[in-house]
RNA sequence: GGCGGUGUAGCUCAGCGGUUAGAGCACUCGGCUCAUACCCGGGGUGUCGCUGGUUCAAUUCCAGCCACCGCUACCA
């Protein structure tokens, strides 16, 4: 049994209803710098990443795909690992929560606090829209009682639920937060999260029975359990499922939650009052990150913006993606992102600074010294203060990494480097080669290659396949014991050592080219912001089941107290139909008087606002603008198809 | 509405009760030539959101105002 120090750090285990963008790359890519970086501390490093399979949406996206969930899923995680390959994440374990282990220990958890009496049975009452089949809080629907996502109106449901007694525990969560004033970081976090549990906390439904594709309620098989209870179990269920639960013992009480700023809350209220209520110890901390933003906007499928890493990282390469991503988001800030931003930062800290440094020191090895790294005999009066920069970096880098503060980290690492560029100058080696000043110059040269060492070691954990690329060219590939944290003792390199020149580390991105590559977009085109995925394939008998009519506005009208809702009398064929629509916002309601529109005529009706609302009208959105469809010259009564 | 935060160079941000307010990028001039048209050096603009107050002294503390942002539970 190893008796050394342990770090555990998650991710959370991202959805696969779609598949991964750039912002699930960078919390991966930082959990892993992050393991990468305790690792080479010495630390016995456990990182786990994984997949958060059930829940409704993944039953609706399956069902419209005509698969079964659990094949639904299966393709979608495929991506997810051949995403984490290409970056080069190099995660202990993949945890699913469909994994048996995963479904045995959350129930078993599930049971153990409803054995003692903090999970109990009583009925949910919400706004809920049955079109998304989904419910929604007061504040979410608003005034016009109107559905957040499709803009229908909701109703109150009531549903036979579970709930977690969080209340109960909120005392003992303050006091813990007080004294644990880093569990929630960055502290505007912590702010946010202990001003919400001051106001009250409200017990937490746990269970659902609107669908079935989750994890059974062990003793009442009409529920499955909420998917966020579900899935934040993983971070245990991970160890203790595995063999002998020694994994547990030795890793628990994980180190670090990395997560983004959209689930705070679920990793520092939910889950700490869960680890209470199961008596477990709680993680160290909870470090909730920005978003990576496009164009200062935030990322999304229907702004079709959404930036595909694998794409970036062919075009890019892995590690200037991730050093990027690493470089780029300030601590507890969002950043942006843009093929330009990547491109500058390539240019400027990787080619010119990092690579060019390379570039030159083995240059002038090769030209001056036949390829032969040389001892550094006699020292400028440029040695010093570049020696001692080089000493002090590792501790002010390791501080700041240890914080988890990474772009700060690599600003600090990039000091050093931008210092060895100017020591070149100052000490300038080719006046020395001319001048015969064997001695001194070989002591520049040394020099040069010994920073080259310190910074590829310590960057290893941001870029890790660049080390051996590094190690190459200087000529230590083999020499491993000069690759490790404990080698950053200036003057370990080797002289004697025969390096071997190779390529451009980072070629330069041509930012003109690029520019005007993207430019052509611009004519004309309307903005055309890329549109929805077009769904899964259906069947003609899919579409079959609707039946779509033309229908004649009679009258229209405006709902009173709702911002939204217009009220229609139609005509279809011989009867007729009131029908209500989410669309004031697009039309006034005289507007479309004895327009002929087109009905789903077979929709099961619903009440909404106390008025029974008999079918949908059809209309076309597009980001802020909305249309109905119109029929003209059509019959009232006369079928779609 | 409630609570909290932010507002500093063209951009992203650092900073701080007290000498001429900083960094990187962008821009521009000069130098160098080992190097990936690279590196090094010089340069400039800032009423440090607005208005008051405390103080010998405020960009830095306090108040008000304006602007922007975050949180305000059961959506993964």
């Amino acid at each position: 049994m190893s008796d050394k120090k342990t770090f555990y750090i998650t991710t959370p285990i991202y959805y696969p209803s779609d598949n991964l963008h750039i912002g699930h790359a960078y919390t991966t890519v930082a959990a892993d710098t992050m393991a990468r970086y305790k690792k080479m501390r010495g630390f016995d490093t456990y990182f786990l990443t994984g997949s958060d399979e059930h829940g409704q949406k993944i039953q609706r996206r399956a069902h419209a795909a005509g698969k079964q969930p659990q094949e639904f899923v299966n393709e979608i995680i495929i991506n997810f690992k051949h995403l984490w390959r290409v970056l080069e994440i190099d995660n202990d374990d993949f945890i699913r929560t469909t994994d048996e282990h995963h479904i045995r220990i959350c129930q078993e958890l599930f049971q153990k606090i409803y054995d003692q009496g903090d999970i109990y049975k009583s009925e949910y009452t919400g706004w809920y829209c049955t079109d998304c089949e989904t419910f929604f809080t007061e504040l979410q629907v608003g005034e016009g009682h109107v559905c957040p996502d499709c803009g229908r109106a909701v109703e109150t449901m009531k549903e036979e639920s579970y709930f977690f007694r969080m209340n109960k525990y909120a005392d003992r969560w303050l006091q813990f937060m007080t004294d644990n004033p880093d569990f929630i970081r960055p502290e505007s976090r912590r702010n946010e999260m202990i001003n919400f549990v001051r106001q009250g906390l409200e017990d937490l439904c746990v269970s659902r029975t609107t669908f079935d594709w989750g994890i059974p309620v062990p003793f009442d098989q009409k529920h499955v359990i909420y998917v966020w209870f579900d899935a934040l179990i993983n971070y245990i269920s991970a160890l203790k499922g595995q063999g002998d639960g020694s994994l547990y013992e030795k890793f628990w009480p994980a180190d670090v939650h990395l997560v983004g700023k959209d689930i705070i809350r679920f990793h520092t209220i939910i889950w700490p009052i869960m680890l209470m209520a199961l008596d477990l110890p709680l993680p160290e901390c909870v470090l909730g990150h920005g978003w990576v933003l496009i164009d200062s906007d935030k990322m999304s499928k229907s702004k079709g913006n959404v930036i595909d890493p694998i794409y970036l990282c062919e075009k890019y390469g892995v590690e200037a993606v991730r050093y990027f991503l690493m470089r780029e988001m300030g601590y507890g800030l969002d950043c942006n992102y843009s093929e330009e931003l990547l491109g500058r930062r390539i240019n400027n800290d990787l080619a010119n600074d990092y690579g060019n440094l390379l570039s030159r020191t083995t240059g002038m090895i090769e030209k001056f010294q036949g390829s032969v790294i040389e001892p550094p005999v006699e020292p400028t009066e440029f040695d010093a203060e570049l020696i001692a920069m080089a000493k002090a970096i590792p501790e002010k880098f390791g501080r700041l990494m240890d914080k988890m503060e990474w772009a700060n980290a690599l600003s600090e690492l990039w000091k050093l480097v931008n210092k060895a560029n100017k020591y070149i100058d100052d000490a300038a080696p080719w006046a020395l080669n001319k001048a015969g000043q064997q001695g001194k110059l070989s002591s520049v040269l040394y020099n040069m290659a010994e920073v080259l060492r310190f910074v590829t070691i310590m960057a290893a954990p941001v870029m890790p396949g660049l080390p051996k690329r590094v190690w190459r060219q200087l000529g230590i590939a083999e020499q491993t014991q000069l690759h490790t944290w404990e080698s950053l003792e200036w003057g370990r390199l080797p002289a004697g050592t025969k390096i071997s020149r190779g390529e451009p580390l980072f070629p330069r991105i041509d930012l003109a080219a690029l520019a005007a590559e993207a430019k052509p977009e611009a004519p004309e085109a309307p903005a055309a912001p890329a549109m929805e995925p077009i769904a899964p394939t259906c069947t003609i008998d899919d579409f079959a089941r609707l039946d779509l009519r033309v229908v004649k506005v009679l009258a229209c009208e405006k709902v009173a107290n709702t911002d939204k809702l217009l009220k229609f009398t139609l005509e279809l064929g011989t009867e007729q139909r009131t029908v209500l629509s989410g669309i004031a916002e697009f039309y006034q309601p005289d507007e479309l008087l004895g327009k002929n529109l087109v009905l789903i005529a077979n929709l099961q009706p619903v009440k909404i606002r106390g008025i029974e609302s008999q079918g949908m009208l059809l209309s076309a959105m597009e980001g802020k603008k909305l249309r109905v469809i119109e029929a003209p010259d059509m019959p009232s009564g006369a079928k779609i198809s």
